[in-house]
Order: C-alpha cells, then sequence, then structure tokens
DNA sequence: CTGAAAGCGCTAACAC
DNA sequence: GTGTTAGCGCTTTCAG
C-alpha cells in the first residue's frame, strides 16, 4: 500500500508537505506541488481516508438509516428513486453513502453510524408517530435530515411533502367524480405519512359532509399483498366503496388486482388513486392516477440539506416542502363521461 | 466522544485490557469483563471504527460497485432486490454496505473504495465485454465478487444464471407456441448478459433452423422507454415478429406498451417473454411471462461469497450459478388454445 | 515555503 | 490476567 510517507520520499520532501499537497494548501509552491502529483500518480497513491478520519474527525460519507422491516422498504420503487436522488448529490459532493445494514433495529444502526464516526451525517428514511430515533439523533447533535414529517415535536431538519393536503385533494377529486362511498387503503399506522394522509382524507370526507365510517379506512403492510388483502376487505362490506385513495402506489396495484380478480372493472365499478407516482403507474393497464410526490427530489434535497448541515454546524434546522401534484390518469375514471354526480 | 481510554479509567484498567474485552478475549477474567462491560454502557461507548480499521486494516463495510449509468441502473427493480439480497447477508455478517456513488466512473470509485480502505470488498454489479474494472480488482488481488460473468478469462468470482441457457429455453417456448419469426429485444450490446441472453436466443433459432434476421435482434438502453422504442422498430419491419423475448421485465413492459398502443393484441397478435421476473411480472395485465433469475438470492449468493473470501483470503475463486426457470404466465399466449404450429 | 513532532483511538506484540 | 509500548497513515501546530 503506498502512503504518505513512499510519496514524499520519492519526491525528497517531508511527509507534511505531501500532506499539504493533497489539501491543495496556498503555503506550497506550484513546482513541488507539481512534482509531488507525479509521484502521487506514479505511485498509485490514495490517501487512507481511515487514517484522514482519525484525525479530522471526518467520514467523507453519509449514512441512510433504513426504517426496520428492511425487505418491505426495499421493495418499493420508492426507495430506489429517492436514493438515486440522494446518490447523486452525494456522488457531486464527494461523498459516499453508507447503508445501514449492519444493525438489527434503528437504534443500534444509529449508534454504530454515528458514534463509531462512519459518516457525517445520517438521512432517515421515514418516522414514526413516537420514534425514539429522533430523539437519540437531536440529543446527539448529529447531522441529520428527516425524510418525512416528525410526529412529535423536535427540531430537526426535514424534508417532506404536504401530505394532509395532498391527500385531502386527492380525495376531494374522488368526491368531485361523484363517489359518496370513498375508502381509504393505507400503509402501517404507526407511520406519520400514513397518519397525514389519512388526515388528509378525513379532512375532505368532513368538508363535503360525507360521512366517515372507520370500516371505510383499512390499514395494511407496504406491499402489494397488502393493498391487495386490504382491497377485499373494502370490497366485503356491506356498503362498499365506489373509490379507494391508496396511500402508496404498491398499495394501489395491490387494490387493482384484486378488485379486477372479483369482476370488478377499474374505473367504471371501482376509482382508484395512488400515491407516489411510481414509474408503473403510467405503463400499468390501466394507468394509475397517483400523487406524484417527486422523490427524486425529495432524495436530492434531504442529501443537499444534511450536506449543508456537515458543512456548516451553525446552519440550525432546515425544512423542505417538495409539492405535489395529482396526475390524472385512467384509474379514478376522470377521463370517462361523468355518470354519476 | 467516549473512547477506549475513558472506560479504561472508570474502571482502574488498561486501555489494552478494554480492548481484549472489546474483542471478548480469553485471557481476561469474567469478572473484568463484567466491570468493562458496565462502563462502556453507562458512557455509550461505541468503538471508532476509523482508529480501529486503521490498526486492523479492515473496514467493516463492504462496497457495491455501480455500473456506470446510475439512474439507469437504479431505477430498475432488479436492483433493489439484488440490494436487498446483498444487504441482508451484510448485516448478519456485521458488514454495512458501501455505495460507491463518490465517484465519477466505476475505475475511481473502486481506487476510492479500495486504496481508500472504505471496504474490505467489493461487488461488482454486472459486466461488460471489455471490462477494465475486472482487470483493476485481480490486480490489486483484492476480494471482489462480480455479479454477472465476466466478458474475458479472468480468475474472478461470480455469481450468475445461465443466461445462455435462459434465452435458449425461452425462446423454444416461443417457438413451440408456433412463432416461425422471433424478435429479440435486447440491452446495452456491450454488457456480458445481453450478449449471453442473445446467444442463447440465436442458439435456439439455429437449432429448430429458424432463418436468423439481424433486423430482428434490436438493442437498447435499459429501460422502459428502451422498450418502447424497440418495439416500435420490431412491428414497423415488412416482416415483423410474432413473439419477442425481452431480455429484462422492464424492456417487455416497453414493449407491451409500444404493442397496446398499435393496436396489437397480447398475446394473441403478440406474444412477449421477459426476463428477471419482476414483482409487477406477475400483476401486470396482461401478466408478464419472464424468466425468473432469483435476484435477491443472486444478491444472497454474491455477499456471501465475497465475505468468505474476505474472511479467508487463501479462499481462491468461487463460481455459482443459479438456477433460473420460465414463469409461464398471459403474455406468452402459451395459456390460450393452440392456433398456428 | 518547508520540516519536525505530536497525536487522533485503537490493537498487538512483548513484558511481567 | 493485565499493563506497557509502539505504531497504523494522516493532519496540524509550531519552528524556522
Amino acid at each position: 500500500m503506498t502512503t504518505i510517507k513512499d510519496v514524499a520520499a520519492m519526491v525528497r520532501v517531508s511527509p507534511s508537505t505531501v500532506s499539504r499537497v493533497l489539501a491543495d494548501s496556498p503555503r506550497i509552491s506550484e513546482e513541488t506541488k507539481q512534482r509531488v502529483r507525479e509521484a502521487m500518480a506514479t505511485l498509485h497513491y490514495e490517501p487512507n481516508m481511515l487514517a484522514r478520519g482519525l484525525v479530522t474527525n471526518t467520514a467523507g460519507a453519509i449514512g441512510l438509516v433504513m426504517p426496520p422491516g428492511l425487505n418491505e422498504f426495499f421493495e418499493n420503487p420508492f426507495f430506489s428513486e429517492m436514493m438515486s436522488g440522494v446518490s447523486e448529490v452525494a456522488r457531486k459532493e464527494g461523498f459516499d453513502t453508507l447503508l445501514s445494514t449492519s444493525a438489527i433495529n434503528e437504534e443500534d444502526a444509529l449508534d454504530r453510524m454515528i458514534r463509531g464516526r462512519r459518516v457525517d451525517g445520517v438521512i432517515l428514511l421515514g418516522s414514526r408517530l413516537q420514534d425514539p430515533v429522533l430523539d437519540q439523533v437531536v440529543k446527539l447533535r448529529f447531522p441529520s435530515t428527516l425524510l418525512g414529517r416528525p410526529g412529535h415535536n423536535i427540531p430537526i431538519s426535514w424534508v417532506n411533502n404536504d401530505n394532509v393536503q395532498a391527500a385531502y385533494e386527492a380525495t376531494l377529486h374522488l368526491v368531485g367524480l361523484g363517489h359518496r362511498v370513498v375508502g381509504f387503503l393505507g400503509g402501517s399506522t404507526d407511520l406519520v405519512v400514513t397518519s397525514d394522509r389519512l388526515e388528509g382524507y378525513r379532512k375532505a370526507l368532513n368538508e363535503v359532509s360525507l360521512t366517515r365510517d372507520a370500516r371505510l379506512e383499512v390499514s395494511s403492510f407496504f406491499l402489494e399483498q397488502g393493498g391487495y388483502l386490504g382491497m377485499m376487505r373494502l370490497l366485503a362490506l356491506s356498503e362498499r366503496p365506489t373509490a379507494v385513495l391508496a396511500s402508496d402506489d404498491v398499495l394501489a396495484f395491490g387494490a387493482m388486482r384484486a378488485a379486477a380478480e372479483l369482476g370488478y372493472r377499474i374505473p367504471e365499478d371501482m376509482a382508484i388513486v395512488g400515491f407516489n407516482d411510481i414509474r408503473l403507474a403510467e405503463i400499468a393497464n390501466p394507468s394509475l392516477s397517483s400523487v406524484r410526490v417527486h422523490m427524486q427530489q425529495l432524495g436530492i434535497a434531504a442529501a443537499q440539506q444534511l450536506i449543508a448541515q456537515i458543512r456548516n454546524p451553525e446552519i440550525g434546522v432546515q425544512h423542505t416542502v417538495v409539492p405535489t401534484r395529482l396526475i390524472v390518469r385512467n384509474s379514478c375514471g376522470a377521463r370517462l363521461q361523468p355518470q354519476r354526480g
């Protein structure tokens, strides 16, 4: 392994000079820099990040802390797109991206990453209503950004959509198409994102004076299968919904499959709107109406916020709201001639 | 930050004793271990991985080297599923997972990771026909596993499907359904996986004495849009195919969209078989027949092989072939009554 | 403009 | 069983 000493020896300067060249210090003459750089190239020198990190107390990496239930998360296209945004920014800014795979739970993952000095900051993917991880990271005063919204009042930077508003608008859209019984199909209820979208849904129903029915609000796990099962429940109700707002596209697809299997036509017998607008929404048949949340943009903003914080710890908490937009396609029936209402 | 010294001071032992407790050395009395561990807990001690890595020359992480064209890759569900397998193993074995996002190309990413001692081994995701990265990693004698097959003869561990055989069987399946003009829709031609699947396709056509036509072999980028455009080309041919083998499900979906848009019914007018069997294949309408490659299994095997290598560098190159299976659904027409042949 | 020296937190001989 | 010591590769005062 080539070290700074080898380079120094080759150019007949001291290790500190080589170190200064690495940092492009103005105190080193251009000529020396030139010679040192040549030596680095011929020796294939690459700085040892561990050694550097040990003294500078930096890691050159940002950590992605997965929510519990890794697999569920990996399988959701949301994840890839968000990560694509994160890593794009990380790359540009010279950071690597570390996945918190080595621990069994979020708390341990965080401890390992933070106290173990493996990363310079963390992006927390999603939050639960009472989330100890948030307290933990705030208590440690460690650079961090939450992708989502904290469920309780805590000074932490975050990047989020206005999920209440988005779900509110999506629900009103369905109501505007004439639907009087609208179901809500959500993911895990202790996730803030689920609760926010549910709130928006309820708000809309209240506003148009439609009676709410707890049985119309089903929650399941965040997988296609979860949507499938949830939809089965909704369809089994004595007063079954004619439209459903799903809090995730993957759930929406499961719901569509369930409905189709039982002979319901979409959108004629059952209108569906999803959330996230994953790539597949456009391709599917029928194409899925969905609230576009700009997943990649969320990832980009989170990474940028985090890196700004790492570079300037005094920056204070930052909040970014990425706007959403309802993309109307075929699954909600808006493109049909109005039949009800 | 709590260090080993703080713990040592608290228990009134030397730092080396604490270090030995960390390693659970048998030379330390149970009683001392107990006291040290208590101190570690109350002080929230967490070992500094940088310092440890500096002396042991380990990083506690495995690197995932993305192929160039990050985004294309992130968007393919193949990636998430494979990564889910990798990280599951990594977690169990106590490794973190580092994404090579910080460099602009694979070579630099590797240099940074390997010479920078950020990882203990790397998983290379996919290979091109002449791939300098493979030479690089072999030359450095660094633990590594290729997810795919090397395009040239080089002693490197890999995990792969038998893509030639799989494509051969899939093509024969289509021929067996009576198709006499079968198209091939591939990804980037310099990828080994594309070339292998193409070879299997050709082999099948030769075997059943169907004339091959270079115009029936189109290649495009690895996105839905690529499949869409490729299919448009195939449909424009004077002698157009009645069946298409797509070397990736995402391409297959693009192809299906193109065909549907132009009024072709699937599978009646156009039979399609894809590759990878992503989750969506089952859900899609019509459901997509696809060669299941067990993406997660590939990731698991790659990670296991790599970690075995890290733990025992003398282990030599290992090769794993993960079997494939053609999953017949609706898009290939096998479930219809035979109409041709 | 450059060099010498100390030290980041940890492990690993080598002592006792 | 435990302590002492040196050193991993690098950055950073402090000298000059």
